[in-house]
DNA sequence: ACGGTGCTTGATTGATCGTTCAAACAAGGC
DNA sequence: GCCTTGTTTGAACGATCAATCAAGCACCGT
């Protein structure tokens, strides 16, 4: 019931929900009030699902930290090539879809990026001293998502998947370069 | 006519249209065969408008190519703030709202993206040998790109232009470590 | 067997969407 | 003055949208 959100949000008739989750009008009025409650409640499942739905597959047999990070955007890349580039990470699908929108609907969304760029900083935490002491690691997390975003955006614009490819291979020099930082301080 | 796009194409009504641009229907039918005609004029405007709306605009006073990137980025904050968090870039929230675009419509997207690296491309090019010699130049700029559009949505999303500001000292703090690599190479 | 409670049904509502069209209008050429 | 050509007008259309609601149904304790 949650995975259909490929279409968007404005694109999703209630007409949509009733046909692919076999329900009629009244009965899902009688569990959501309203359209955008149903866009909570799957903003809720996300958030609540993201170690379970996410991160567990990804990181399944990866230990290095900074190869989780790498894990996560290649599971990201598998969802891309499979739905032929049509797939847009939905939180960021919505971000700059709902242009108005409601403050809990916003507050949900930035809750699921704060949660993904909170698993990256544990990422980036766990890699203790392979980069430099003075590493903003929040906002290194935070331009991981940047990275992940973009590549999802221009992959899916150009029907190329080698656009997200590049974007997460120059995010990998970036750690490179830190790493090789790290251990050669000015 | 063409500045009113905040909103989105799917949430723009032609009602909007009409009273925006004190036309009546008929009128814009005559000019417009559909909806998605207007979209496309617009798309072209801004194609074939990048270097007098985008690009003289923010390297007027701007000489050093790489400084030259960080201006336009620049120039995006400004518009960030000005807009109280609410300004997504054009093109990247109508790549990820339109979610089975025409091609023509995609082809506009894809080509607006493309100008713009380009533009960046030239930059990186002008900066010659700062940057290591086996810098992939194309794909760097396409990280530039990613950067901005991630940044954007995140600052649009956490209402917070600190977001923006902290991707773009990310890329920033990159292009550090890769002139500080063409100067000592390995 | 009965009444109550809560879920389900699906036709229906009013609003809004993108689009159309016959009629009115304006401007030139002849 | 009249016809032609091209533009403007705004009411109207059918489709679709999110949302409603009276009626029916299933299941419970008693």
């Amino acid at each position: 019931m949650e995975l259909f959100w490929l279409k968007g949000y404005n694109s999703t008739s209630i007409a949509d929900l009733l046909s692919r989750t076999q329900l009629n009008s009244g009965s899902l009025y009688h569990v959501f009030p309203s359209k955008q409650d149903v866009l909570i409640g799957v903003l809720e499942t996300y958030r609540d699902g993201i170690e379970v739905m996410l991160l567990e597959p990804a990181w399944g047999q990866v230990d290095d930290p900074i190869e989780k990070i790498f894990a996560l955007l290649n599971g990201y890349r598998t969802m891309i090539v499979e739905s032929d580039c049509a797939y847009g990470c939905p939180i960021g699908s919505l971000a700059l879809e709902l242009h108005e929108p409601d403050p809990k609907v916003r507050d949900l969304l930035a809750e699921n990026f704060q949660n993904w760029t909170n698993a990256i900083e544990g990422c980036l935490d766990a890699a203790g001293k392979r980069l430099p002491r003075d590493t903003d690691k929040k906002a290194l997390a935070q331009f991981v998502l940047t990275a992940m975003e973009g590549g999802v955006m221009q992959a899916r614009t150009h029907l190329d998947v080698a656009y997200f490819d590049r974007a997460v291979t120059q995010l990998r020099a970036h750690f490179e370069l830190l790493e090789k930082a790290a251990k050669a301080p000015a």
